[in-house]
DNA sequence: AACACATGGTTAATGGTATTCGCGATTTAA
DNA sequence: TTAAATCGCGAATACCATTAACCATGTGTT
């Protein structure tokens, strides 16, 4: 039973269409065109009334901050769930290019999650870093699965530089899984090499010399399924 | 000999007092708050007055792309030059750990010059990436260097994914240098890592975990450098 | 020295943006 | 039926970029 009020039923109406249109202009003209004014338009209402739903330009962009995570995270699970549930080397491949792939696709929506557009949105205080968290989990999971199985070679807590360990112990915790410091820097390594082609990609500084970065890609997976002592699955199935 | 007329002196102040302004601001507020407007304020003149100097927003906004930019590629010269001049790894060191600093030091202007912001100053056709090639050449006069000396582990052309080679060769080419497909490869394998963490850190997604990212960045340094065969060096320069 | 021209600043105007305020209409709830 | 909450609007303020017309002044020439 809907038991919604005719006001309660035109203003979901509203913010479902007003956030749908918000992010479409941030997908086609990039977070820096996203204005009240043209929202407004495409919904066919005048600036001042968005702010009964919204607070302000802000809080237009954190509303498609909001829904693109949500968007993100599904896609990069669903990658996964394709895969064998057994075969590990596949997950984690598809995992990553599913992260590629969505941020190849929604280079704006990549903007403000997971590149420059983030402190923005975030602010000083900052969001718990969704991405850092539900990523972090989401990769955490398959690395934890590894270890498990007891074929993971990582470095012993004693071998990590001091000053490194208590700070991988903090970014450990945020991603809530209890794994050993040195498989958290495992993550991390694999991480940072991860984003440095994702923004490479993503803000196009490759384009002059690698067209296609998918070479590069596969390249750079090779290179960290052999760091936890994987290689390429036979099985990847790609979607 | 100044032979400059008056009205010509008078130009040049005013265009190198508007550049300089217009750097502080960028700096200060982030490219968005890069407004004629604004530099018309500080340097005592009209908005339009300024478009006898500048093509507008846009105009400046290249104008401190220029600035930056040589400023930059002069900082991380100058971090190289400081060391011995046959310690290559306290020079590949020092290097990467200045444009670490330099863009932690200038967030706004690493957005511009490496990050998401370059591909709005650099339009469509992109502006003949400076990056790419004055710090590929700089990487990779020393990665060249290595390779004269002998010792530098670099994999043979045949063993690189054959979709890959041309890509690699193209990358090559604009760095300008004669360096084997494998050495190339290497230096992006590098520049992956590096250009990861640089955002990471720069865009402030390390902030929660990691306040400090000196040991994640001396933990990678010595990742990279054990990739090239060579262990940190013990004389180490910093300024 | 007087002239004409180029230069570089001004003001005014246009049109875009965000945001606040107060009014009136409509819907909801008592 | 009536009072209150809600919501959209128009007007106003304050930014912004950009163009056009205009005017003073510097420059070089006659």
């Amino acid at each position: 039973m809907t038991a919604l009020t005719r006001r309660e039923r035109l203003r979901a109406e509203l913010e479902r269409d007003a956030r749908a249109v918000a992010r479409r202009i941030t997908e086609e003209e990039g977070v820096e065109g996203l204005t009240v004014a043209a929202v407004a338009r495409a919904v066919g209402v005048t600036p001042p009334a968005l702010y009964r739903y919204f607070d302000g330009r802000a809080g237009l962009v954190r509303a498609v901050y909001d829904d693109v995570t949500a968007d993100f995270v599904e896609t990069v699970a669903r990658a996964v769930a394709r895969q064998d549930p057994d075969d590990v080397s596949a997950q984690l491949h598809a995992a990553t290019r599913a992260v590629l792939d969505w941020s190849m696709a929604h280079r704006a929506g990549f903007d403000l999650l997971m590149g420059a557009g983030f402190p923005k949105v975030a602010g000083e205080d900052g969001i718990p870093t969704v991405i850092l968290r539900e990523l972090g989990r989401l990769f955490g999971e398959l690395f934890a699965r590894l270890l498990r199985e007891g074929r993971l070679p990582h470095p012993a807590e004693e071998d990590i530089a001091p000053d490194l360990v208590p700070q991988i112990r903090v970014y450990r915790d945020i991603i809530g899984l209890d794994l050993p410091v040195g498989v958290a820097l495992l993550m991390m390594t694999c991480w940072r090499q991860i984003y440095g082609l994702l923004c490479l990609a993503v803000y196009g500084h490759l384009r002059a010399a690698f067209g296609d970065h998918l070479p590069l890609f596969e390249h750079m997976m090779d290179d960290l399924l052999g760091l936890l002592g994987l290689t390429r699955s036979p099985h990847l199935r790609v979607g």
